[in-house]
DNA sequence: GGTCTATTTGATACTCGGTATCATATGTGT
DNA sequence: ACACATATGATACCGAGTATCAAATAGACC
């Protein structure tokens, strides 16, 4: 998956830095959603002398190409979550963060009928859904 | 509308104040979504001297009692919207910011859907739909 | 109406996510 | 190995939102 991050920042034509490499291994290690404050941490604990401006840099260019997204959860923060570049929606565990893609179940209905009462022409659309994952679900 | 917000203040036990009501009549005048810095500006080219905190106070509230809510708009910034608080969606205007709201129209199937395809259990959902008003359609 | 007190206020200072600037360092095509 | 465009990190900055706290005030009681 890092490997898929660094494809992905040839082919925007950009270059293959050494903070571009560490920092797309730290994203590679982690699980479920995290911030720009996280990743940042991440750094500094192994001494990578990473600055903050590298870390949203890198974090908009992934974002450009769909490998990450930023979404808003239910309090209120932002967190990046890593993704495929595909059309999708996230679902995000609530108790550990887990985050998994779900494509378009029926939304392109609800988004038709939501145009037809309105008339408006929808053009863009976020969904996102926040509950428990399997895991959580169980142990509590 | 302004009556609402004030009602509303009543019934969570919290004092009708003075800066309260101006806002509350600012936000009335309000079309479509707006920020914490427009409402401040607002009231302050009426030289109502009314402080940053008390604004952001003011939101929450509202927010707490559904009248209010806080969307992401596309571009990442913040936005409020005033709102009947039952459940619904909203649908943004991407060119004048009218919003309106829209209620449930599937999305119940969509979000059971992909509980069953995920083994998560589903316990809020947010979900936000861009595009053009009727107005904006027609006049560009 | 006047008094009293808990709530609210506005000023100020702060935090936190994110961006602008800019001199220095480095990837990469030659 | 070179040259130069691109990327970097330090620093300063910005804007949304929050914490603090002494002064103001809503509203319950008389």
């Amino acid at each position: 998956m890092a490997e898929e991050m660094l494809d992905a920042l040839n082919r925007a034509g950009v270059r293959l830095t050494g903070p571009r490499r560490k920092l797309a291994a730290l994203i590679e290690r982690r699980e479920g959603h995290f911030t720009a404050a996280d990743l940042l941490k991440d750094a500094g604990q192994r001494r990578m002398g990473i600055g903050r401006a590298t870390v949203f840099r890198l974090l908009e260019l992934l974002s450009e190409q769909g490998l990450v997204e930023r979404i808003d959860l239910p309090d209120g923060t932002h967190a990046y979550i890593p993704c495929e570049p595909t059309h999708h929606h996230h679902l995000v565990c609530l108790n550990c963060g887990a985050t998994t893609d779900v494509d378009d179940c029926g939304i392109e209905a609800v988004t038709r009928e939501a145009a037809r009462r309105s008339g408006f022409k929808i053009e863009q659309h976020r969904l996102e859904l926040f509950g428990r994952c399997p895991d959580c679900r169980s142990t509590n």
